[in-house]
DNA sequence: TCGAACAGTTGTGACTATACAACAGTTGTA
DNA sequence: TACAACTGTTGTATAGTCACAACTGTTCGA
């Protein structure tokens, strides 16, 4: 294993060890299954056809079918057809499917104790690799 | 919110993206349900009491007595007596357990594309923070 | 020694997550 | 135009996750 691979465990296992309580406090607010939070946030950069959505969740269609249904139930998507293709359909997030992924977003994510007491030198060097990795 | 607090967001969202997929391959390699992998992994360190374990897991006692009734039943896990209060069992790994958390540790993690191509003074400065945040 | 608190177990039930098969409508092409 | 491929839906089935109530046995202090 690389030096690289290894330092990613690592950094992976740091990140990990925070999810467990994220995820509860996210299903505390939202009062939704993990899964359509899920859904939902793969929906605020637009709307994604029902097969891009399910791909992206690594689930199959009938999966994200009833996904879409659920989210739609709540008012929180909204299905439309797709513009040339009469196959498909979009699905987007509606005012209040976006008000729930602001407040999704806005679930405090504390990093742990030391992060914060990263120098403003280290703090800059993992801002500018992350956005590396990130584009 | 705070520089840092921004920052280990966006470092979350990188490493979260990356998660589907290895969970996947996981269960597809371990032929496990992912809660069993969960648990299985926290018994690395040494035997924990059953109710630490729900603890560490976040989930109650009932739950964790079934998951460990699977883990024994596949021979992964083992319960002893405590050895001083009688109301308490410790689990631990049996051999096989042992072996099966090695499989786990072994499946392919890889880093994102952008992650190798860190220069080596970079890939310091991030091994040395995931360090001080691990502690 | 009696009773409250603790650790674990069993049983029940609800909900979630997914897969697969079968089907209908749409598209594009041979 | 007919047929294959694509997109989505419905229905069915199964497995996994998780909480709660009720119970047994253990411990420890009043």
């Amino acid at each position: 294993m690389s030096r690289a691979d290894a330092v990613w465990k690592a950094l992976v296992q740091v990140v990990w060890e925070t999810r467990d309580d994220w995820r509860q406090r996210v299903i505390a607010e939202t009062k939704l299954p993990f899964g359509r939070v899920r859904a939902l946030r793969r929906l605020v950069d637009g709307p994604l056809a029902l097969r891009d959505l399910a791909q992206s969740m690594s689930v199959d269609a009938p999966a994200a079918t009833v996904t879409v249904n659920d989210l739609e139930g709540r008012g929180l998507v909204q299905r439309t057809p797709h513009p040339t293709n009469g196959r498909m359909k979009l699905v987007a997030l509606t005012a209040a499917g976006k008000r729930m992924v602001a407040r999704i977003e806005a679930v405090p994510d504390a990093p742990p104790p030391g992060f914060a007491a990263l120098s403003a030198a280290d703090l800059a060097v993992v801002q500018r690799v992350v956005e590396a990795l990130d584009a």
